[in-house]
DNA sequence: ACCTGCATGTAAGTCGTTACATGATTGA
DNA sequence: TCAATCATGTAACGACTTACATGCAGGT
């Protein structure tokens, strides 16, 4: 219940692959999983004291207090299958881009190419940000059972931005050039 | 400022279409704009009168009071070009599907199957439902100014359904079959 | 007479982000 | 000793959804 459970997901999901402490899981949900899902840092704690509580996972309270490394209980892993297995909401559709072009015959048509433009760039960043992520993690993870499904991750995000790509191409051939109806004869 | 300003794209953006009631524009967002955009019920009245205080738009009160048309006024015009070219505030990721998909070793590999299968059919639904929106604007928008950027905001849903189902073949084919470890000898 | 669809709004509540407040440890 | 980084948490605020409440018009 409380805190919705795909937070508790990723609080898991990341316990689950490793013990590791709060800030850590702050970071690793940053910086991999944070091509997919993002959590704030004000989810995190709260989550991590429910999960506490009801005995999903336990604190390693280091020798020193200010640090304790959290780890996943047996009835914390039980707790994540069952999460994984109920159906993924959906989160509605909101995407700032399509909303303003959408609208774009108020906005013009030079406009609407940069901003088709600036979409292809962004998508090109995130695909070498994938690709190089990918090779990184091949190294690091490689050879861990969780390889298998954070490379088919990091192969979804690859696919959208190629496809991004290609439809901005598209796009793009269809604005026409720029200038071609305003000052050239 | 006062109610994010996306939310007044696609108000003003509908209006800048033509006019029509509140009741039509939720109606219209809901089963075109929304496939890419979603406003719900409670925020369409509140920004509409917002919107109407500021001079943006204006109720054409019909003979009966029950049932006023918005119209977008000229400062309302001069308002959505500002927000258009805003650089589009980016949501954070929240992709259900890889999220589970990433903690796969626990959820086990037959069931990652199931899910990526799930997700690669309701792609194919998504496309064949583009495909037909596409034909059935075709013939109602056609010949609207409007229609070219309907139709590219149109098109990138498709290109996004597209590398969806690619995606999800070449992780199925990774998965492997079903029961390939578990029961037939 | 009644049901469905058009139409307008409000209020409560959830969800999530941001900013703030605090302190320990470590290396320069 | 001073700055940066690791670390933990709270509180206020804002965004968005849902459910609720109301009523008219037109067709059967």
């Amino acid at each position: 219940m409380a805190r919705s459970s795909q937070t508790q997901i990723a609080v898991l999901g990341a316990l689950s692959i490793e013990p590791m402490t709060a800030y850590a899981m702050r970071e690793a949900i940053r910086d991999v999983l944070g091509h997919f899902w993002s959590e704030s840092f004000g989810q995190i704690y709260p989550t991590l004291q429910t999960l506490e509580e009801a005995g999903h996972v336990e604190r390693r309270g280091g020798a020193r207090a200010r640090s304790s490394v959290f780890a996943i209980t047996p009835s914390g892993t039980a707790r994540l299958v069952e999460l994984l297995t109920e159906p993924a909401q959906k989160t509605p559709p909101r995407n700032g881009l399509l909303l303003r072009l959408f609208f774009g015959r108020t906005l013009g048509r030079d406009r609407c190419r940069e901003l088709v433009q600036g979409a292809r760039n962004s998508a090109e960043g995130r695909l070498v940000e994938y690709e190089e992520l990918l090779d990184r993690l091949a190294g690091t993870e490689g050879h861990t059972p969780d390889w298998p499904y954070i490379r088919l991750t990091i192969l979804a995000g690859i696919h959208d931005a190629r496809a991004a790509i290609a439809w901005a191409d598209e796009a793009l051939a269809e604005l026409g050039t720029p200038h071609e109806e305003s000052d050239s004869p």
